[in-house]
DNA sequence: TTGTATGCGTTATCAG
DNA sequence: CTGATAACGCATACAA
């Protein structure tokens, strides 16, 4: 591949002349620009990025880690992420973490050895010291979807208690006493703090759940199934019941379907994330809407503006979203 | 950031050693190697990948650049593409092209200006000559989602056609003799040979399909909506709607249910790709699975495989694949 | 306006 | 077993 020497040499100029026009240096003259230009395009030459990141010290890219890509809400958020790249000419590094300590600091470790400046990144297995520790080494790491205190300006997180309290409230609203909980079996801070949020109003309100209406199950469809089914085969009573998330509400409703139980007449079945599938699936699925995509862009803005030290523009110091929930026909009021 | 070179001073030996250290070559000493580690740990060593890529004049990564991420179709290929990636320690650079030239153009050159050995593209909006130069002047460069005779054996694509008329096929074997056709506005080839796959399979049978009763539309649920509210408004009459994709199929679906339309009762609906939301929507979608995942990881390990130069091992020279039906909830008989 | 020289962090080729 | 030293491709301070 045709480096910035041969250019050079092809058109009788020094070495410092291409590096000029490459990026666009003052100081050349016009009849030599359009020359070595011309020449550039002959030869077919690239400029190696590499040799310019060593030099410059500085590499544009953005390094991304989160845990699965085929899941739609990661891939929401690396939308997110991707668009503001883009938008700055930032070429994006991904990684995928996986929910795993070993793995998610492999991928961090990877993207700093590219020397990316910014870095946002989606752990969940990793411990907080260890994320402090990466976050006082690289001025552009940014923390998504999870909040530690010690770095609170470089985490853009949900506010997952007070989502699960305005299920709760809803739920209250329309007169439901006996609601069930699907959640994840990963016992992460989501699911903890959602649940906690849906419990404390309840408990609030005079209303305890049983933990027999409580299931665990891996956060997809088929887990939803599998929860649904031990609660109907447990022969549980309720007339709601509180999903982890979207996949899980979509999986539970299927099941209830399957059984001849009619949603929201019967049953009303709540969700979270609202992702693509929540207004896809019939009924259409009450659920809260997580920003996710928004919250993508505000990671990547605050990376970016972090790498570059620019003044503490977005240091707001915090950057909590909370999710709003988002009305749609698989709630409605308690039947009995 | 410490380089090579603090490390050697501070423990005293020269790069050379520490090199080695690194890259666990063979001759030095257990002693020497066990303190250098100690003090790499110590100083929070990282080898810059940029330098090394410019040394070894490798850069272990592969390219990456579709459409949309925000797609869960294309999340799910990403999300193949990336386990492989992972599996061989390779980074994963990611660009996305949104189906325009320019974009598409630019994020191939920066990939190739990051030197990355393999790259796999999907690509609809750029012409064959360029993409077959960008073929030649790349080893590793393998296109997804698209057949160019030039370089057949670079290419792992679906064979649309073919599933245009198995789906015809399917349909006739129900009895229907009145089909709307819902498809992408986006006249790429992708479209255009799923439509002929299905009329020529109709056409055989002695039916034809007026132009009515073909709609165009974005390729999404609005889309499907739209498209299916003007074949309602039209008055146009069919028992069987082929749409472009899931997500059009599924907002067919539901613009049928919400005019009353039963499904598959009255009327039959068939996707295409087997998406997720397939499974999610009520009824369950009928559809084509496209094993994108699956063709994905091959496109990835093609990639890699010719990078290396490998000897011929994958060059079966066709990479064809073949949607099979998925029989689900959407599609029955043919009513009259 | 253009050229020369130096160094970015590593690897690799030689000698010791 | 270990140490100099020359690239790698490029940007840039300093000369001319």
């Amino acid at each position: 591949m045709a480096t910035i020497k041969d250019i050079a040499s092809a058109a009788g100029v020094s070495l410092a002349t291409v590096s000029r026009v490459i990026n666009n240096g003052p100081k050349v003259g016009d009849a030599t620009r359009a020359r070595i230009k011309e020449i550039m395009k002959e030869m077919g030459y690239r400029p190696n990025a590499n040799a310019r990141a060593l030099v410059t010290q500085r590499n544009p890219s953005l390094g991304v880690v989160l845990a699965e890509l085929s899941d739609p809400f990661f891939a929401t958020l690396a939308h997110g992420i991707e668009s503001v790249a883009r938008q700055k000419d930032m070429q994006v590094l991904l990684s995928s973490g996986s929910i795993q300590a070993k793995t998610e600091m492999k991928a961090i470790d990877t993207l700093m050895e590219h020397r990316c400046e910014a870095m946002v990144v989606h752990s969940k297995a990793l411990s907080d010291d260890v994320l402090v520790g990466y976050a006082k080494e690289i001025p552009g790491f940014v923390l998504i979807n999870r909040y530690i205190e010690a770095i609170a300006d470089r985490c853009v997180w949900l506010d997952n208690y007070a989502g699960g309290a305005s299920i709760a409230k809803h739920l209250l609203s329309l007169g439901h006493k006996k609601v069930a909980i699907i959640t994840s079996q990963y016992q992460i801070d989501d699911p903890i703090l959602r649940l906690k949020g849906v419990e404390d109003e309840l408990n609030a309100a005079g209303i305890s759940i049983e933990k027999a209406a409580i299931e665990l199950a891996t956060p997809d469809q088929e887990g939803g199934e599998a929860a649904m089914q031990n609660l109907l085969s447990k022969g549980i009573e309720f007339t709601a019941v509180v999903a982890y998330n979207d996949a899980m509400a979509a999986g539970a409703m299927s099941m209830l379907l399957d059984h001849g139980v009619q949603v929201p007449t019967e049953v009303s079945v709540i969700g979270f994330d609202d992702v693509i599938l929540a207004r896809y699936c019939r009924p259409k699925l009450t659920t809260l809407k997580y920003p996710i995509e928004m919250m993508g862009v505000k990671a990547a803005e605050l990376a970016l503006s972090l790498a570059t030290k620019k003044p503490q523009a977005e240091h707001t110091s915090t950057h909590k979203y909370t999710p709003t929930i988002v009305k749609r026909e698989s709630v409605s009021v308690a039947l009995k």
